[in-house]
DNA sequence: CTCGATCCCTGGACGC
DNA sequence: TGCGTCCAGGGATCGA
């Protein structure tokens, strides 16, 4: 993409977004900057996922390549924005116009800013568990398993609970505890499970402040009760059995006996 | 519409 | 010490 400039950066849900302005006419882009105010308006997006292990960011261009790089773009100033994933869960693909628009609308709303009533007629809206609505990209984008399980926890609802049967009043709850905890993660740097670094190299705190996630066989914050784990949505799920009742027939997990230690 | 199963992929934890 | 096995996790896909 020679002459293309990242014109923006905004995040959707738990997508980046690089917006690329379009190829420079002339030598110079910076004095331009007066005259064409509106390229950018109809130029496409570099939509990045990291999946579970990606990181995207700008190294020297001499520097060797870390294992697992699969992208390079070479910068104008000599860097190399680099995007490494040993998984290769992430994705990254070019898109614009009304292909980009559709790609964009597949997705749910922000939790950030979707209003009460709405979240609510969403969670309340859909027969499906709790926790499958929560991580469901395409009715609420951002959200994942970690984030999904503490608002649960806080909200004091068990994550197999049908997001129809929840009453307003715990929707409400769920809308605000779920914020609140988004906007601190964010403001931490996200959580560093195992080796999730952010783009400036340094693992995010908000782990720090799990009180379900990852907790399996450790003691509730608020009760005392050990910390349960089962699969719902396909995905692990920590909750505490007392002060999130699950619904009748419900099976968790045993408890392991000295298993392994799994990350608080 | 919702579910579970399967696949992708690697590093780390675990068992022997 | 070293090797094999299992597993986590976001999401796409498919059949039930």
């Amino acid at each position: 993409m020679p002459g293309r400039r990242i014109s923006a950066v905004e995040r959707y849900g738990k997508f980046m977004l690089l917006r690329l302005g379009q190829p420079d006419r002339t030598e110079s882009s910076l004095s331009s900057a007066g005259g064409a105010a509106n390229v950018d308006s109809v130029a496409g997006s570099l939509l990045v996922h990291l999946g579970m292990t990606g990181h995207i960011a700008a190294f020297p261009a001499a520097k060797p390549h870390e294992k697992h790089t699969h992208v390079c773009f070479l910068l104008d100033d000599g860097r190399e924005l680099r995007y490494t994933d040993a998984r290769r869960f992430g994705r990254m693909a070019y898109l614009e116009g009304t292909a980009l628009e559709k790609e964009l609308q597949e997705f749910g709303a922000d939790p950030l800013v979707v209003s009460r009533e709405e979240f609510v007629a969403q969670v309340r809206g859909h027969r499906a568990r709790i926790k499958a609505l929560l991580l469901d990209q395409g009715v609420l984008r951002g959200v994942g398993n970690i984030y999904a399980d503490e608002s649960l926890w806080r909200a004091r609802i068990h994550p197999a609970r049908l997001g129809a049967q929840l009453t307003t009043k715990q929707a409400r709850t769920l809308h605000r505890v779920l914020r609140d905890i988004l906007e601190k993660a964010i403001v931490l740097r996200g959580s560093s499970i195992s080796d999730f670094l952010d783009a400036e190299g340094e693992p995010g705190e908000y782990q720090r402040h799990h009180r379900a996630y990852g907790r399996e066989g450790k003691r509730c914050y608020r009760c005392g009760t050990l910390i349960r784990r089962a699969i719902v949505a396909g995905r692990s799920s920590y909750f505490c059995p007392r002060c999130q009742p699950a619904p009748r027939g419900f099976a968790m997990l045993p408890l392991p006996r000295r298993g392994k230690a799994r990350k608080a």
